[in-house]
DNA sequence: TGAATTTAGTTGGTATTACAACTATTATCT
DNA sequence: AGATAATAGTTGTAATACCAACTAAATTCA
């Protein structure tokens, strides 16, 4: 008697497979976010990162930005181009290197920064009730491994 | 003597900040495999995710890969006519219900899925390698719970 | 010095994505 | 049955992203 499929097949399973389940994770917790942002400060993500940047890092050029960040450059370019133009940035030229961009929070930007930041913090903590604080831990540290040994073994 | 910043400003730290991590973890996860998806198999991540619900839920219809994969309808439905174009799905309408679509890998699609299938699992292995069975297990154990938590209480 | 290379940032074209309006079919309600 | 609502899928459009080409400035090196 012939077998119909002598070979079986391997079946992957996405909802267990962990690249899926991270990106759909990231999703939904940026998604949720992200919501926040624009409808209380009329802020996208990148926006809001670029200007976490600059609360943290004052001074900083666009491709400091962008290499703390990954944000690409020119979604960057663009996105400080509006922020410049809503004027919550700043933008001066280093005067030794004038290619170099000096980036700040204006007094608007500024006021709107310490507006975010309390709401993002609070978003995080409202996250993690999920976990005990050793979880939490763990999970930063797991986290932080994983994301090293991708960008150092695989590329 | 007058203090010139009567309040302290709180400051967020992006780089240490759970969204965000999760965001570039994902991100950086995604970008890897999607390259090989892209330039072995010529499919998108998108494309993949669909051809594996198809491979694993034979004869589900759009609506239910939808669900199943957090794709947004209308992405699906343009990922689906590519993916139709290319004969590696087949699609069929239910005599019951005439909205209602049938969608199966052809024998072609199969064959990729047969190639795919071994490739993610290899880098998901290879992922994985920087943790103990024990952190792997810990590890899905808190991203299903956080995705829950998020899915739950926030929206 | 000055030609070639590198770096910072901008711009243009194209592909993806998200959101909303639309069509067709089925289910519900009176 | 007939009107109304709900569901499955498609299409239009606008926002966003990615990639590559480009400009301007600075650095390297011969």
């Amino acid at each position: 008697m012939t077998e119909n499929s002598p070979k079986k097949r391997e079946i992957l399973q996405l909802e267990r497979y962990l690249p899926y389940r991270l990106s759909t994770l990231s999703n939904r917790i940026s998604g949720l976010i992200s919501e926040t942002y624009s409808s209380k400060f009329a802020l996208s993500i990148t926006e809001w990162r670029i200007m976490a940047v600059l609360g943290e890092y004052p001074g900083v050029s666009a491709d400091e930005v962008s290499t703390k960040t990954q944000i690409e450059k020119s979604i960057l370019s663009r996105a400080i181009s509006k922020l410049l133009g809503r004027k919550l940035l700043e933008r001066e030229f280093d005067a030794e290197d004038r290619r170099r961009s000096i980036l700040t929070l204006t007094a608007t930007g500024l006021s709107v920064y310490d507006e975010v930041v309390p709401v993002s913090y609070a978003y995080e903590d409202a996250l993690l009730t999920c976990f005990s604080v050793a979880e939490r831990e763990q999970f930063g540290e797991l986290i932080d491994r994983l994301y090293l040994h991708a960008g150092s073994s695989f590329k």
